[in-house]
RNA sequence: CGGGGCGUAGCGCAGCCUGGUAGCGCGCCUGCCUUGGGCGCAGGAAGUCGGAGGUUCGAAUCCUCUCGCCCCGACCA
């Protein structure tokens, strides 16, 4: 029975290992609703701690929490050509009702800039209304060929920010600044690295002017978008007439952006920390921090232990940590350090009567599995030093695993040859015709023109053109 | 939509070819015993065999239709 719950090993099948760990960590269950998941309680309280922190986030930049129709007139989605084109083949529509069919269609929200664009020009009169900053924690649908568990489902959850400004420079302005807030999540909390930077045209949102990206590396050295920015420019108000009078006395177009992340982020999560042994979550995202797991092999030696256990889990908890005393005596310990590697428990402390008689307890961090005997009196001191190493640790073994898998290249044989070897910079013309060649050819994909990587002027890559500077390239998930 | 696979107890599966009392492992419940890396023993509960139709004395098994899910491709956060 030891065998039949590990999970299949990454080396063998990266993506049964993601499938295996999944659904044995009790995050999500596939559901009886093709493409849609149940999101389980300990997969939900991932995503209760990235909103807590993002939705902390959004507020200290000034946003605003608001929330919209599920069902949007299908007229609406038609009002933007490109929005409308892009989306079309994604739609689920409610044609029927109250048992009547309907005079107009319906369209289950596949993103909100429409419906909310019709709010905004009514709330939006003068300069004096602007900045708008809104945002909207929501679930939205967009119909998939193929699905996969947190990283591309039917219905999945978000939050989607939307904001209204007087200036186009304002509008990037803001459309960089949230960018920015989501690579300080992502590399701040979620403990994973990313490249900002932006998407070239043909990746970019349907309706938008320009989208920037943060893409991450997952174990697999397959690139994962975690979340995306988009300069909306006057498309969306146009449409919609979203307007106000300026301080010229005229009518304009507000200059509008939108941005957003998804429960994707606990895919990306998973893939990038996790090993063999189960789940292993960053620290500052975790809700469970720690476990004691108490030893006794009869009542005189387990009444102690407990009751120290119990003294020693309030004491963390005071100190602000996540903590459990596993007192079951169903089951035995070996069985409860491997269910705690499982489901991805920050940290395991054992405790038993050796260890009182020591004045001490074993301190076992998840990510790296080692025992270390910790005097009892310096247990909350130690947790806390363990933890905050940890979330150091694993944003810095992430970041050398990516470093060390990110190739220039120089020619397009070198760049089919390294298809599989990770993030490929690469000088690329701007021409989409060379980009869908790569994509046609290799299957790789621009992900984006990273900002912090140092540009000069080079030869593309296909077809020998003028190139302003690298992009990143890699099969994207 | 093309190719492949699978629907039998909560989960994982066997049984189907060659029709004849629906089984195994894990989990679950009860009791005992154990506890420093997924303990052991005994007893127990639990199944419209995905659905419909047909063949047959008799169908999980054979035939027809159908529904669903998973994997691989084209599309995508």
């Amino acid at each position: 029975m030891a065998q039949a719950d590990k999970l299949t090993p990454r080396e063998k099948d990266f993506s049964a290992w993601y499938v295996d760990l999944v659904q044995k960590a009790k995050l999500a269950d596939y559901s009886d609703v093709k493409g849609c998941m149940v999101i389980r309680p300990n997969g939900y309280a991932l995503w209760e701690n990235i909103q807590r922190v993002l939705d902390g986030m959004f507020k200290e930049t000034g946003h605003k929490n608001a929330y919209f129709p599920l069902l949007i007139p299908e007229s609406y989605l038609k009002k933007e050509a490109e929005h409308v084109e892009g989306f079309n083949p994604q739609l689920a529509v409610v044609t029927h009702a109250g048992g009547a069919k309907l005079e107009e269609p319906y369209v289950i929200r596949p993103t909100s800039e429409t419906i909310i664009n019709r709010s905004f020009a009514k709330w939006i009169q003068s300069y004096r209304d602007l900045p708008l900053l809104i945002n909207q924690w929501a679930n939205v649908m967009r119909w998939e060929m193929r699905t996969r568990l947190f990283l591309r489902t039917t219905e999945f959850l978000w939050q989607e920010g939307h904001t209204c400004h007087e200036t186009e420079e304002d509008a990037e302005q803001e459309t960089r600044r949230m960018l920015e807030v989501y690579r300080r999540f992502a590399e701040d909390y979620m403990a994973m690295p990313v490249l900002a930077g932006q998407k070239s045209e043909s990746e970019k949102f349907a309706g938008a002017v320009r989208t920037y990206s943060i893409e991450a590396m997952m174990q697999d050295k397959k690139a994962l978008q975690a979340g995306t920015s988009h300069n909306l420019g006057q498309n969306f108000a146009r449409a919609f007439e979203t307007m106000f009078q300026g301080r010229d006395g005229k009518q304009h177009f507000v200059w509008q952006t939108s941005w957003g992340v998804s429960t994707r982020l606990i895919g990306g999560l998973i893939m990038t920390h996790s090993d063999d042994a189960g789940l292993v979550v960053p620290p500052k995202l975790a809700s469970r921090h720690g476990v004691i797991i108490p030893i006794g092999r009869t009542p005189e030696e387990r009444g102690p232990v407990l009751e120290r256990a119990q003294a020693l889990a309030t004491d963390l908890r005071k100190a602000g940590l996540g903590v459990e005393v596993d007192d079951d005596d169903s089951k035995s310990p070996g069985w409860k350090y491997a269910e705690h590697e499982l489901i991805g428990t920050c940290m395991r402390i054992e405790l038993g009567p050796k260890d009182l008689a020591q004045n001490q307890c074993v301190m076992v961090r998840r990510d790296q599995r080692k025992k270390e005997s910790v005097p009892l009196a310096d247990a909350v001191a130690t947790a806390q030093k363990m933890l905050d190493q940890m979330q150091r640790d694993l944003f810095a073994k992430a970041k050398a695993f990516r470093d060390s898998h990110t190739f220039e290249v120089n020619s397009y044989d070198e760049l089919k040859q390294r298809a599989d070897d990770g993030f490929l910079l690469a000088h690329w013309c701007v021409d989409p015709k060379c980009e869908k060649q790569i994509k046609d050819d290799t299957g790789i994909t621009s992900r984006n023109r990273p900002f912090d990587l140092e540009q000069s002027p080079g030869r593309c890559i296909v077809c020998g053109k003028d190139s302003p500077g690298r992009l990143v390239f890699a099969k994207a998930y």
